[in-house]
DNA sequence: CTGTATCCTTAGGGATACTG
DNA sequence: CAGTATCCCTAAGGATACAG
């Protein structure tokens, strides 16, 4: 995004502007959470996002300097997403999000267990989700 | 949103899918961070949202349980907006959302003493926020 | 001035065909 | 299967006229 088009220049804004979408989040989600790193296992998520959505996503993720993508070594034909220090410091505004979700959905099927310890002790949890995201 | 028209029963599609626009967040940090009450008061922001926009976030806002609207006490044509236990719990969200933002955009223009005294005690920093807003 | 209704534009989402 | 390109559609955003 150029300079000149944004809004303003409060950093609420600016995280907004850069992850505040209906898919970002998710896939950053399905990284931190449940370690993923390749495209068909981001096609596979509950939400079912489709392939060229997930693919201008990613770009957009790449250009923002949350993820990278780089050749997978194991297999010739992928690529392997990970995100990056900025990325990474994402895990809090997604505990959050879970929390709020959790709380306030009345459907939700959220796993309480998990919940609960992030909030018994966010700061541990924060940093064990953050190391095992940062493999 | 109808029960079968979300994407999955995850409790941070549940957020993403309530808050997860340009807008919603930063009426409710104007509420938060800058006690604003009233449709003019949103109006006034540095971001200048449109009025018809203004209209349709708040009302989908009060339909989301995330606030009230109720008609103002001191001045008749006005109608007031008062966050719900709902709303107020987005405190630690916006919180993290200024960190990442401030932390990670090049240009910010945020309050940087206001973040530290945010990571230094986000317990005490997030109650008188919340405070502050629940009036 | 507070707030809504109307209309238009556009960005983002979604289906699908396609290449390697 | 991994990933991209294309096309379409809708919902969100934006300008503006309007009513109380």
């Amino acid at each position: 995004m150029k300079r000149t088009d944004r809004k303003s220049d409060c950093a609420i804004n600016y995280s907004l502007e850069h992850i505040g979408d209906q898919w970002s989040l998710l896939i950053v989600r399905d990284m931190i959470y449940f370690g993923k790193r390749t495209y068909g296992e981001f096609l596979a998520s509950d939400e079912r996002i489709g392939t060229s959505v997930l693919a201008r996503r990613l770009s957009e993720l790449e250009r923002s300097g949350i993820l990278t993508k780089t050749p997978s070594q194991t297999d010739k034909r992928k690529d392997e997403y990970h995100l990056t220090p900025k990325g990474l410091d994402l895990v809090p505004i997604l505990v959050d999000l879970t929390e709020w979700g959790a709380a306030h959905d009345p459907d939700t099927g959220a796993d309480l267990h998990t919940i609960v310890k992030a909030k018994a002790n966010r700061t541990g949890f924060i940093r064990r989700l953050r190391a095992a995201a940062a493999v």
